[in-house]
DNA sequence: CGAAATCTTGAGTATAATCAAAAACGGTGG
DNA sequence: CCACCGTTTTTGATTATACTCAAGATTTCG
């Protein structure tokens, strides 16, 4: 979540007049690999990225899902090398912008060093909040957090109403964030929808009783330190 | 691992002209919790601390473990609420130091600032370990991952001589960290020591074939990104 | 429209949880 | 130093959750 969201305007404008370069990425495509050593970070404009890490063959867990206006790999300006895999779920549009570029503005704005770096604690936050999701809830809890969190997130920043939002990943995907298998992802989608917890068609989700997707999820917002009020 | 064992002896002489409030916790004593919202945090001299978050009634996971140099609630000086509780394992020695104090001093002293953020960030990646481990790994190679862990850690802060060192903590508390009952956390332990892989009396942890516990616990310490040659 | 990917369902299995009780350990006070 | 008490660890038995394998249905996309 390190987000360009939280920044205020006279910060804005300063990471505007970085130079930047634009690009599209198509859907599973990898921006940085884990043994990585990038001198650029990744500014998201439009779609979703994921980050993971590979552990053994064949397994992998996702661990974190980035949206519009955040900069998935900031932490790349300071440690050298990646310890995980960024990769795109769908066709996105990102800015890259040079490590160079960003150590220079936060040492000429000390305010908006600060603001980032208190992204990067927010999203220390997120990570703390997703060990405890996958290590003690249900497969059905976790499940329903995810989407919580999700939710929650996207209405922050404006490409959500709270309830409704894009989700294009396939099963094996979130199956993967969860630490769970496929099969069982199916299984728990299911139950969801049959208790009319949910309703998700092609990549779109409805929380058809948002309090009680909250309830089941255990979910409570304030590990994610938003300043507004929801 | 916010650490001020990174630091270099410019910016510990820095630190060093703080005022600070020396205390001694007892075991299990908590320092902060969850909701609170300090106007201090705390660098830990002696003993271990860890952070859990309280999920549920009688379920808690363990998201992190501190040791000495670390300073494990430096994220409060940026985050109002505190999302997770402070507690210690052992009787520790801490040194309170206020937010203002902190914030002044990152203001004068940039280069601080910037090895405070750094350590934040590497505080990050071993979240995103922590979640790949309880996410994707067994219970036997979880354990020894942990313990991989804690060993090179040590290692590079003084503590250990990368095979032995202390382990001041209940089955029970293992398991929380691991999300894993107290039960199945004594078996693979009895499995553990059958195997020959440890030998774990009191509070005392040996890595009797670290290779093989290496292996086991699929266990590759880039995430830790430790300067030093190990 | 057809091929590939994704999702669903069933059946059997494995890992780890729970419950309960006994054994071992550690600290305390006599 | 030893006896006692509470805590922690161990073991056994049973159960639950989730995994694996495999096949068929459905969706997606070129």
């Amino acid at each position: 979540m390190v987000s360009t969201n939280d920044l205020e305007d006279g910060e804005k404008a300063a990471l505007g007049k970085l130079p930047f370069t634009l690009a599209s990425l198509a859907p599973q495509q990898d921006v940085v690999r884990e043994g990585d050593r990038p001198t650029r970070s990744c500014l998201l404009l439009e779609g979703y990225l994921f980050t993971s890490k590979h552990i053994a063959e064949d397994r992998r867990q996702i661990t974190s899902i980035y949206v519009a206006g955040d900069i998935p790999d900031l932490q790349s300006v300071h440690l050298e090398i990646m310890d995980m895999t960024l990769t795109s779920f769908t066709h996105c549009k990102v800015a890259y912008i040079q490590h160079s570029a960003i150590k220079t503005l936060c040492l000429e704005n000390p305010r908006l060093a600060l603001a980032f770096w208190r992204s990067t604690l927010i999203d220390a936050a997120m990570y703390r909040e997703w060990i405890a999701n996958v290590g003690q809830r249900s497969a059905l809890s976790r499940t329903a957090h995810l989407m919580c969190e999700l939710l929650t997130r996207l209405k922050a920043v404006g490409l959500s109403d709270g309830t409704s939002c894009d989700l294009p990943t396939t099963q094996t995907e979130l199956a993967d964030a969860l630490g769970l298998s496929a099969v069982h992802m199916s299984r728990v989608l299911r139950d969801m929808r049959a208790d009319g917890l949910i309703q998700l068609r092609g990549r779109r989700l409805t929380a058809l009783k948002p309090a009680a997707l909250a309830e089941v999820g255990d979910f409570d917002p304030t590990y994610l330190h938003l300043r507004e009020k929801l």
